[in-house]
DNA sequence: AAACACGGCGCG
DNA sequence: AAAGCGCGCCGTGTTT
């Protein structure tokens, strides 16, 4: 038995204080229920509702993690550990990887034939003010059926399609169970540091107009570094520097950090250089700081918005705010670097461990080109960007100190990363801070010395120029546009990669529930890397705890080379993570 | 006023 | 011939 669910609410955030106030659901025969809680109905509907969510019927929403939040806030509990669940917008992700748009709208006029323009009265309302809840009930409800109609049709289209492919089922299956992991996580939420927040913004705001006056002293007249055409203006007419490059589309002059570090060096007089460089940095961490105040709730908790399939590639994404992109304190372009990690602290009573994947994205490239002598140094624990560093360095790698080796091995797994994606020579050379003949011939070197590795992006384009996608070991299939041949690697490795982490949360979250009762808990998901909250009491237990999770981490079978990943624990802030050894 | 495109920049 | 890729958010400038 199943039926769709769709909830209304009075907007978007369930966090920040919206709510839901109707729901409609339709059963695989096209009957359609529609139920409100607003005007004296909560008594009498909330049951119904509740009755809904035991379990005994599974439901299928489009983006079901939205309902199931507003839901579970309006029931004030948990609903969803034994309720089965289907979702339209991950269906159509594991079908089709290459959508313009994953709106229900879109995707029942797509493949239902669903007229899109039964919208625009309600919108008609929203737009007077207000919101849906104030939309007449009788046009309220007419939007809801249809709405509750296309999500059943949707599933009744792919679902079937999902079953007949054995990979594309396991892959949606454990979609289903990341939802639930991830609804849990976005209730939990992050703790931000307002105190600290505001105190740097405020710093910030202060170096920002500071930065202002310095730039407006040099250039002898007011203008608004935040403009790319004034900022042109200013370099190029005024003080006459050359154009380095164009942007992609308008052919403008480029005038970003590399561009503008690249001038400095060349006019180390200049200070208005250096000036724009310092006004971006205190500008862009001022604005971060005032977003993260702007989206924490009332205990400064944020909860960000999880897409569990927000790439092509089946990566997660992150909103409201990202906290996926936040600055590290060391930046490796930019001089003038802001500590934006400092203001993220754990809850009271707990520390935070950031757990990740070692060498993740490199171990996949060596898994998928079969390259005999390099997972057997990955199985020995040998360092292959120092085997690379030696090869492409040859005596000057031998003969180096330790500082310079530290050079010449970042220059070489550099050169691992880039080659493998289909680096040319000459992007070798600029990477290993050669000339282009030399570039080449160190590329050559490469190539002799373990071809399938550093010909697996060859291999891959001409297998996605043939069946137009690539298939990661999760079973998620990503197509791949012919004429962009050359993405498939990366996208194969990335998706991959997205693949290990999903079905590490999933695995953690329900270990975590089992041996701490739901007393440490999974928060976020960034790629190759998960971030969890952990009672200081429980710390005695802690190496047994950790263990359990590398344990579940790292066992996979779709493998031949083996994965490891590495901890570190934070007790104060994010900028101040600590190595932390499980064996010590 | 709202929606969109673009460039710039942070992360993996 | 040459090319790593994937996101979200900010501010400017243009379009509707």
């Amino acid at each position: 038995m199943v039926v769709s669910f769709d909830v209304e609410t009075t907007g978007l955030y369930p966090f920040s204080g919206c709510d839901m106030f109707a729901w409609s659901t339709c059963d695989p025969d096209g009957n359609v229920v529609v139920k409100r809680l607003d005007k004296g109905r909560r008594r009498r509907n909330l049951p119904a509702l509740r009755s809904l969510l035991n379990g005994s019927t599974s439901v299928v929403g489009h983006n079901i993690k939205f309902d199931l939040a507003f839901a579970e806030k309006a029931l004030r509990a948990s609903v969803v550990k034994n309720l089965p669940i289907h979702d339209t917008m991950i269906q159509s992700h594991v079908v089709e990887s290459d959508m313009p748009s994953r709106e229900l709208k879109y995707l029942a006029w797509e493949f239902g034939g669903i007229l899109r323009d039964d919208e625009k009265a309600v919108k008609a309302f929203v737009k007077q003010g207000g919101n849906y809840s104030h939309v007449p009930e009788p046009l309220m409800r007419e939007y809801q059926q249809l709405d509750a109609e296309r999500t059943m049709l949707l599933h009744l289209f792919f679902y079937p399609k999902i079953q007949e492919n054995k990979k594309w089922l396991s892959c949606y299956n454990m979609e289903m169970d990341l939802i639930k992991t991830t609804l849990r996580m976005e209730q939990r939420g992050l703790q931000l540091n307002r105190y600290k927040a505001q105190s740097m913004r405020d710093r910030l705001l202060d170096q920002r107009e500071e930065t202002l006056e310095q730039i407006q002293n040099e250039v002898g007249e007011r203008v608004n570094p935040d403009s790319d055409d004034e900022l042109r203006w200013i370099l190029f007419e005024k003080a006459d520097l050359p154009v380095l490059e164009l942007t992609e589309k308008a052919k403008q002059p480029k005038v970003d950090k590399i561009v503008i570090g690249r001038l400095a060096e060349m006019h180390p007089d200049n200070k208005i250089l250096d000036l724009i460089l310092r006004y971006r940095s205190w500008s862009g961490g001022a604005s971060s700081m005032q977003n993260y105040l702007n989206l924490a709730d009332d205990d400064g908790i944020l909860h960000p918005n999880i897409r569990t399939c927000g790439a092509r590639t089946g990566r997660e994404s992150c909103s409201n705010p990202n906290l996926q992109n936040v600055q590290k304190s060391h930046g490796l372009l930019n001089p003038y670097p802001v500590a934006e990690r400092s203001v993220f602290t754990p809850r009271p009573g707990f520390v935070n461990f950031h757990i990740d994947y070692a060498g993740q994205e490199l171990r996949l490239l060596v898994h998928y080109s079969r390259e005999q002598e390099l997972i057997d140094a990955i199985h020995t624990g040998d360092d292959m960007h120092s085997m690379a560093a030696e090869l492409f360095f040859g005596d000057r790698w031998r003969k180096a100190g330790p500082k310079e080796r530290k050079v010449l091995r970042d220059a070489a797994k550099n050169a691992n990363f880039a080659i493998p994606y289909g680096a040319s020579g000459s992007k070798i050379a600029k990477i290993l801070g050669l000339d282009r003949r030399t570039g080449e011939e160190r590329l050559a070197l490469y190539r002799r010395r373990w071809p399938r590795l550093a010909f697996l992006s060859k291999e891959i384009a001409s297998e996605c120029r043939r069946v137009g996608s690539i298939d990661t070991a999760f079973g998620r299939t990503i197509r791949v546009l012919r004429d962009k041949a050359y993405t498939g690697t990366n996208y194969l490795i990335q998706g991959t990669g997205a693949g290990m982490l999903k079905r590490a949360q999933i695995r953690i979250d329900q270990y975590l529930q089992d041996v701490t009762g739901d007393e440490s808990r999974l928060l976020l998901p960034i790629h190759d890397e998960i971030v969890l909250e952990y009672p200081r009491k429980m710390l005695p237990y802690a190496r047994d705890v950790m263990g359990g999770i590398r344990d579940v981490m790292i066992d996979f079978n779709e493998f031949d080379v083996p994965m490891e990943v590495e901890f570190e624990i934070v007790t104060t802030n994010w900028n101040k993570k600590k190595e932390w050894l499980l064996a010590a």
